[in-house]
DNA sequence: TCAGGACGATCAATATTGTTGACTATGAAG
DNA sequence: CTTCATAGTCAACAATATTGATCGTCCTGA
């Protein structure tokens, strides 16, 4: 235990564990909207991990190892979710011209419909919660969540 | 479309999609950190439904359907969830002596113990996350995170 | 009372997401 | 040309979640 942080006795503890808590119903709050807005907008939505490689995807970061990376899982979990868009006929695979080795994702037409309808959905999603809990706590909402959230831990690396 | 919100165009939403995003990587920093405290303080990390299940569990929540309720997930995928626990031998599962449907879950005083270091290892990330984004920051985000995240989200109810 | 329905828990089957480990093929460096 | 790192893939598995069906138990109204 190297910081002097640490609470004494479990129940100074008790008190504190709700970030987590708040974090994970926030996040399902969010990507269930998403998900019904899309089934009533697109008539289809897509589970949680495809569409986290739709945001990255529809920013430019475009080959699969550095949407791996972006994502924070594995290159093999990140290709699953690819190989599912692509039967779905969001995206397509394409070799890179100059390097045998890398591969790009492209949308299908389909695919940028989707996305687009998917952004919109998010924009709309914001702004409920924004007449829910007031424009200033989602600003400090927003502001508190721009953190490098790749830093390690602590508790990997002492 | 019921409100006048909505973006006119997919242009004007891309700039507002980042929220789940960084939601979503704020839980897994949380979460990889307990597991990593966990893995390291006890010789033991669970996974991340099983932690959740525990949060609710030590805050006195002991019945699988109201469980389920908290955890916004089904009655199967928390019983799921318990039967990994008591498999590990974190909880035991009690019948209801008034209620002959009812079952209580109960620790094991090796779950209690469990759950008194996981509670000090969230006490210790979130006292990380002050030192890293500072006192105001944590404060606004808890008080932001702190809406009912069960409302309904008007995609499911318009 | 007791028949019907609601409720709590469970079993089974399946989909999605994630992991590790092993492997292929290409590019780069000596 | 050998060696090594990089990018992508295949396979097996663990964990989490879903829907649908089943089985007792409790409750309630005719």
């Amino acid at each position: 235990m190297s910081q002097n942080t640490a609470p004494e006795t479990a129940q100074q503890a008790a008190q504190e564990h709700g970030l987590l808590r708040t974090l994970v119903h926030a996040t399902y709050w969010l990507d269930d909207g998403l998900q019904a807005y899309m089934k009533k907008r697109a008539g289809l939505s897509l589970p949680r991990a495809q569409s986290m490689a739709m945001i990255y995807l529809t920013e430019g970061i475009d080959r699969p190892s550095d949407l791996a990376a972006k994502l924070r899982v594995s290159k093999q979990a990140t290709q699953q979710a690819l190989k599912a868009l692509q039967k779905k006929g969001i995206i397509e695979m394409m070799p890179d011209p100059k390097n045998g080795r890398q591969k790009h994702v492209v949308f299908t037409e389909y695919g940028r419909n989707l996305g687009d309808i998917a952004k919109m959905g998010l924009f709309e999603l914001e702004a409920q919660l924004s007449r829910r809990i007031g424009v200033t706590k989602l600003k400090n909402l927003r502001t508190a969540l721009d953190a490098d959230w790749g830093e390690p831990n602590g508790f990997n690396a002492d």
